[in-house]
DNA sequence: CTAGGGTTAGAA
DNA sequence: TTCTAACCCTAG
């Protein structure tokens, strides 16, 4: 750090010593100002602001620090005045005294003695030695004048960063700001922190006059900043107001996430409290847990609704509330049994005093007990605390989680209503007549963060850092070569954003990705869009179906099929175009233009081969085609419908594959397609061994260019394939894998990669 | 009606 | 106890 922070203020790490010498005693600036450069009036000055011993305790503590910091600069003090003058004389062009001051402060036999005990006498009686008082209480004065002169700020707030003063390590670590009180205010100066402001300062507050309460010290501030809060919260704000109610016998508590953790200790529930939980279950229904917690009529000790709510769970089980999932098998049947026994009988009541609802708490009391839980209240202590019959419940809807389904349904929706919501709902198709419109909002948000973001909503911050996360992480992705294992999907946190899927098939199928997220060159995707077509077509079912983590799994393209494709190049030619309608279109107005020829060594199969595109035609492996594309059908059918065009009709077949179609319309049975040469992925009976062994015999890259036309090649000329040297070529119809991504096949650095997501391989216009 | 923030259920 | 997602509330 240190050393950056010289950077930062152009000194060498060399000239350091006089950095320092700079930021202490009087540098050049103040000079030209003050005609008497030694005048102590300035020091003095801020030495008494910093002096009071309010501050004294945190001064201290950066005093010490300071103090390692300057033993060594004044170790180097002699050595100060070569350097001090050169940079006096660059932060001061036209200082007189720039030879002056140096010699005067720098000179250790003269000049330190005398500035020092000017600067100490008045101001700091307590210093154990004069030179160190003089170096901590010069600074100030002159980084200001730094500051003048258009000097970083960040060297002096970053060094204050290297030794966290013991007693703020313990407590929330003050803002780093430039204002000098950000570190004071912390430091239990009761009158500072008790003119904060603002709900999350009160958050702060409580816990900070809890401490200072504790010491004696800021009492009054505590009590008073209760007060403010229970004014302005009056009975809300569960947390401050936890926070505060006992706040003086639980100093430990803090207020920040991390100490929580630490040191949160455990709350037991008291009689008093459970009764009033209960009572306020009785009068607000199960599930007001915040009206019970801000009922006056009650008292709780630190509680958060969650902690009623799970109070509640503990002392009557089966209540409207689902009871904790049992590890143990015997146990889980057992809750579950009982359970359903339970709710199924309570929550259809509503009306109190319900002799089925004592039933039903008699049943409770049955099972209560059996296993050491002392906490169930059964009907008699219910009736001795005032209630009788079941709790009511509020009436909020059961939370019914979204299945895969409803996923697909909800993607489908939004492709076709956009944002309205309600009108989502109101699809009979859609099946969401049980949700909200805003329930449907919230899922897309959640299961599809980057397409809602990019239809203008706002995202929940998280789920957004988690988006930029990943974009982040991506781009990293496309820059770095990247081996077929990166593509699949890390179970983390960020699997919940499915890995671009729905943004690659929202985008490029709205044409309107600028997206740099996707790993496929967008001139490649524009070609599967022309190719699928279906704007907006179901894509959804398919995403929904990668819901597993690691369903997205890349296509790994064997080895062998170079070499099988050099063995056969007429199947070789079939199967690389079979399935891909663009890829008709696309050799029919320009053969070569098939080829993405991203360097020398990406050769395309068909300009190698040579083949008339007269073969191009279709389904080479039309043994799948025979069966009809289902929007829910598993993998399997995915792959089949891949392999055929989906739609018999197709919507927009390419002149060429039109024109073509009727050449080859066989079978996998032909013994032409049913090489026994082909790589594994595609034809199962290559043996693996021979495929990864093998070596292809191609002709080196200029040969096979030779004849190319350039125009025909150009870089991105958007080839659903692409051909690399010795590994292989990826053609997404053709070697589609069921489950997803088709990866870049190569491992090798620097290599353009090919990448097709799910969605775009995926058939469009299913059903309709 | 929607967006956005808040609350709650339930799992981890 | 914490976290996430489903559900709720409400201003605009």
């Amino acid at each position: 750090m240190e050393p950056r922070i010289a950077t930062l203020l152009g000194d060498s790490p060399l000239e350091r010593p006089a950095t320092d010498a700079l930021s202490r005693p009087p540098p050049p600036p103040p000079a030209p100002r003050k005609p008497h450069p030694v005048e102590p009036t300035t020091a003095n000055d801020h030495v008494r602001a910093n002096a009071p011993s309010t501050a004294s305790s945190r001064l201290g503590q950066s005093q010490s620090q300071s103090r390692h910091q300057h033993s060594p600069s004044q170790e180097a003090v002699p050595k100060r005045q070569k350097p001090s003058a050169p940079i006096a004389s660059v932060l001061n062009t036209v200082t007189p005294f720039s030879g002056r001051l140096s010699d005067l402060l720098l000179d250790p036999s003269q000049q330190q003695a005398p500035k020092r005990k000017r600067v100490e006498e008045p101001n700091d009686p307590l210093p154990p030695t004069g030179s160190e008082n003089s170096l901590l209480t010069l600074p100030k004065p002159h980084q200001q004048p730094k500051k003048s002169t258009k000097r970083p700020r960040i060297p002096p707030l970053l060094q204050g960063l290297h030794q966290v003063p013991p007693q703020a390590q313990s407590r929330l670590f003050p803002p780093i700001t430039s204002e000098s009180g950000a570190f004071s205010r912390d430091l239990g100066d009761g009158a500072a922190l008790r003119t904060t402001t603002g709900a999350e300062k009160r958050k702060e507050l409580g816990d900070d006059t809890a401490r200072n309460a504790a010491s004696g010290d800021g009492a009054a501030g505590a009590q008073e900043d209760a007060q403010i809060e229970a004014q302005g919260k009056p009975a809300s704000a569960s947390t401050s107001d936890k926070e505060n109610r006992t706040a003086t016998d639980r100093s430990p508590t803090s207020t920040t996430p991390t100490a929580t953790k630490e040191l949160r200790k455990r709350n037991k529930w008291s009689e008093q409290e459970t009764k009033d939980l209960l009572v306020g279950v009785s009068r607000f229904g199960i599930g007001s847990w915040k009206k019970i917690l801000q009922c006056p009529d009650f008292t709780f000790n630190q509680r958060t609704a969650v902690d009623l709510k799970d109070r509640f769970r503990t002392c009557c089980p089966g209540e409207g509330l689902k009871a904790r999932k049992s590890k143990r098998k015997g146990d889980a049947h057992d809750d579950s049994s009982q359970n359903t026994t339970v709710s199924s009988t309570t929550t259809s009541m509503s009306s109190n005093q319900d002799p089925v609802a004592q039933e039903t708490l008699d049943t409770i009391s049955s099972f209560r007990k059996n296993r050491g839980d002392t906490h169930r209240k059964g009907p008699a202590e219910l009736r001795e605390m005032g209630i009788h019959g079941s709790f009511t419940r509020s009436n909020r809807r059961e939370r019914r989680p979204f299945t895969e389904q409803d996923d697909a349904s909800l993607l489908r929706g939004f492709e076709k209503y956009a944002s309205s919501w309600h009108l989502i709902r109101d699809d009979k198709d859609l099946g969401f007549s049980t949700r909200q419109p805003t329930d449907l909002r919230d899922r897309f948000r959640i299961r599809y963060p980057e397409m809602f973001a990019k239809a203008g909503y706002k995202l929940k911050p998280k789920d957004e850092a988690m988006l930029k996360e990943k974009e982040k992480g991506k781009n990293k992705e496309a820059a770095d070569s990247q081996t077929s294992a990166n593509s699949n999907n890390s179970p983390s946190s960020l699997s919940r954003v499915k890995a671009s899927a729905p943004d690659t098939s929202f985008s490029s199928l709205t044409s309107t990705s600028t997206s740099n997220s996707n790993l496929m060159p967008l001139a490649l995707r524009e070609s599967f869009l022309t190719s699928f077509a279906g704007p907006l077509d179901d894509f959804g079912d398919l995403d929904s179906e990668a819901d597993g983590d690691h369903s997205r799994s890349p296509i790994i393209l064997n080895r062998n099929i170079f070499e099988w494709a050099d063995a056969n190049p007429s199947q070789m030619a079939a199967v690389t175009t079979t399935n891909l309608p663009s890829m008709g279109h696309l050799a029919s107005d320009a053969p070569l233009s098939i080829s993405n020829v991203t360097d020398a060594t990406h050769i395309n199969p068909m300009i190698t081969l040579n083949l008339p595109m007269a073969l191009l035609n279709s389904n080479v492996l039309s043994s799948a085609t025979s069966q009809p594309s289902s929007s829910h059908a598993g993998p399997s059918s995915r792959l089949s419908d891949l392999y055929h065009h989906p739609n018999p009709p197709a919507p927009a077949p390419t002149p060429a594959t039109t024109g073509l179609s009727t050449v080859t319309t066989k079978h996998t049975t032909d013994p032409i397609f049913r090489t026994p040469n082909l790589p594994t992925i595609v034809f199962p009976h290559v043996p693996a061994s021979s495929a990864r062994s093998a070596m292809h015999n191609l002709p080196p890259p200029a040969d096979l260019l030779s004849g190319l036309d350039p125009d025909a090649r150009p870089e991105a000329q958007t080839a659903p394939f692409m051909f690399d040297d010795a590994l292989g070529f990826a053609n997404a119809g053709a070697f589609y894998s069921p489950g997803a991504t088709l990866a870049p096949m190569n491992s090798m650095p620097g290599r353009e990669m090919l990448t097709l997501e799910r969605g775009l391989l995926q058939e469009p216009g299913r059903g309709g």
